[in-house]
DNA sequence: GCCGTTTTCGGCCCGACTGTTTTCAGTCG
């Protein structure tokens, strides 16, 4: 069984973390820690690139990493990582897990104490061993021990819907306080990340202290882990980490885009401002000259807008969206940023359920939320047959059932259209939940998985592969059918499907749920450069879940999408052309 | 270890906060 992109990435996560404690040189274990992340979004297996001899094509794949990772796919191991391991005990990097240890600490405890665990940490801690260490004291202590709590209280990353809804509840509290302007969301929830670490909010003022007061002591507060005058950061009782930082107007420009990221994006964005002879950083660009030192403050370039840091620079602004240093930064300065789409671009949603299976509403209930929402047509798509739980449609009901919808379509006129759908399971056995004469019967057909989602990849693949060669179904719904923080998604042979749909001209969608956001970004935006059209559905199985859609525009926008490449953007008489066309 | 419209060698972003220090190292993002 090859090793997936993510468990290599993991390994030289690891001998990044593992050669910092060794005191190694830093920009060697920041390379691996660099190719780690990058090989996470890679929208490809690593064999496939090996295959096209483009490994080192990939940034930040030089020589020495490309050898790595072709032996790991070929050896399943490393042996530069096994020596590692068996200088660096594994369990330390438990250790350096702890907010507030770093490397430097962690190879203290185990040069000094003999301390390799975390259990073994806790008990030294609370034997008051550590605080008698260099650099170490009671306080220190007293931290290590709460971070070692605050481990098994966090959950890892928590997915964009969540995050959101916790944000928005602070902003809008801070908001209430007399001294504050603005506050606004940056950092990896900005950027429409699928899941978030933890949360960075911006706020306009003047006037600091009292925002950094109130925000410390907000009840929802868990844990203060650092205060100071224009940063602070808390723990809220759900584990999430938020950061608040306080400037004012004139410096909020190159604020936003500080805080904003990634990190890989602004590292590139501040090494062209040096060449253009500007120190840049969250306060200013401060010119800098040919010998390195820094000029008059009076010199300084303070921005207000983000368009202005990017302008200083000689590049158009860049939607936070696509700052991942995955291109974008080489497209701003040919002029080639794509015009990503909007939410204003979504005429149609062409997944949802009514009460006839799992949703709450009826057909006209929905079709006037949809309007209410500046959506001109819908297509009504309950479960199939297969999906018992989900109570979902017989032959006869679904047939039964498109009847009724001719006649809600009807009664809207040229305002508003319904089309008759449904949402088919692909069964295990790789077959179709209904058959072909029923299918062609329907406008249009979503095909998704929901069962035998932990087969082996070949057979998922097949299943796929089955239901995108099926001449009446039109679109792949949710692929993967991962639920984010609760379910990983199917392991898919993603340039099979991918083919297979290029061949056939099979829709495939982003759904707009948060907890699913499937296909995720790195796959759509491989799937836009195949030129295999999109939709952005929600999905919706209620009124409110309509609203989703922006989690979807987000995901669309990661993945460098135009309107153009997506069908829900399309006029109506389009629409109804392509899908008659298909047959 | 990676990378190249100033370089195949010699660079490699930048600051806030904490706790321990008597001016700074460690950590974080």
């Amino acid at each position: 069984m090859a090793l997936t992109n993510q468990e290599i990435a993991d390994i030289f996560d690891n001998i990044a973390d593992m050669m910092e404690i060794n005191g190694e040189n830093r920009f060697k274990y920041l390379s691996y820690r660099r190719a780690g992340e990058t090989l996470t979004d890679l929208p490809r297996d690593l064999q496939a690139y090996v295959d096209d001899g483009t490994l080192t094509d990939i940034p930040g794949v030089g020589k020495a990493i490309g050898d790595k990772i072709k032996e790991l796919l070929e050896t399943g191991q490393l042996q530069f990582y096994e020596k590692l391991r068996a200088e660096v005990p594994e369990t330390l990097l438990e250790i350096k897990r702890i907010n507030g240890v770093g490397p430097k600490k962690a190879k203290l405890f185990w040069d000094e104490l003999n301390i390799t665990t975390l259990p073994d940490l806790e008990k030294a801690a609370q034997e008051g061993k550590l605080r008698n260490l260099s650099g170490m004291g009671a306080k220190s202590e007293q931290k290590i021990l709460d971070g070692i709590n605050a481990l098994s209280r966090n959950r890892g990353r928590t997915p964009i819907g969540a995050a959101q809804n916790a944000a928005d509840a602070i902003l809008n509290e801070l908001l209430e306080l007399p001294q504050v302007e603005q506050g606004i969301v940056a950092g990896s929830l900005r950027r429409g990340r699928p899941t978030i670490g933890d949360l960075d909010l911006l706020v306009v003022s003047d006037e600091a202290a009292p925002i950094m007061e109130h925000f410390v002591s907000m009840s929802r507060v868990a844990r203060i882990l650092g205060q100071g005058p224009t940063k602070s950061s808390v723990e809220l009782r759900t584990g999430l980490q938020v950061d608040l930082r306080v400037l004012p107007r004139e410096r909020f420009g190159t604020a936003l885009q500080y805080f904003t990221g990634s990190q890989a994006h602004n590292i590139r964005i501040r090494e062209i401002a040096l060449k253009q002879g500007y120190s840049l950083n969250e306060h200013a660009l401060r010119p800098v000259d040919s010998d390195g030192n820094m000029k008059d403050e009076s010199e300084y370039l303070y921005c207000a807008t983000e368009e202005e840091v990017y302008e200083a620079i000689g590049l158009p602004w860049i939607p936070p969206e696509i700052r991942e240093d995955q291109g974008e930064i080489e497209a701003a300065q040919q002029g080639k940023l794509p015009h990503l789409i909007t939410t204003d671009h979504l005429i149609a949603d062409l997944h949802m359920h009514t009460t006839a299976s799992d949703g709450t509403l009826t057909i006209r209930e929905m079709a006037e939320a949809a309007r209410e929402r500046g959506i001109q047509y819908i297509v009504i798509t309950d479960h199939s047959q297969r999906n018992i739980i989900a109570n979902g449609l017989s032959t006869e009901r679904v047939l039964e059932q498109q009847k009724e919808v001719r006649q809600i379509d009807e009664s809207y006129g040229d305002d508003f259209h319904i089309l008759h759908g449904i949402e088919m399971d692909i069964l295990e056995d790789g077959s179709m939940d209904y058959p072909d004469e029923v299918l062609a019967q329907l406008d249009f057909v979503v095909a998704s998985l929901h069962f035998g989602l932990t087969q082996d990849r070949a057979t998922v693949t097949q299943r796929l592969i089955n239901a995108i060669s099926n001449p009446h179904i039109d679109c792949i719904g949710h692929m993967t059918g991962r639920l984010i923080g609760s379910r990983p998604g199917a392991d898919i042979d993603f340039d099979a499907v991918f083919s297979a749909a290029v061949e056939h001209g099979t829709i495939l969608e982003i759904n707009a749920n948060p907890m699913r956001l499937d296909l995720d970004a790195q796959y759509a935006r491989r799937a836009i450069e195949l030129g295999i059209p999109l939709a952005i559905n929600t999905d919706a199985h209620s009124a409110n879940q309509m609203d989703l859609r922006s989690y979807g525009i987000l995901t669309a926008r990661r993945a460098w999408a135009e309107p153009e490449n997506v069908v829900n953007t399309w006029p109506f008489a389009r629409f109804l052309d392509w899908i008659r066309a298909r047959g």
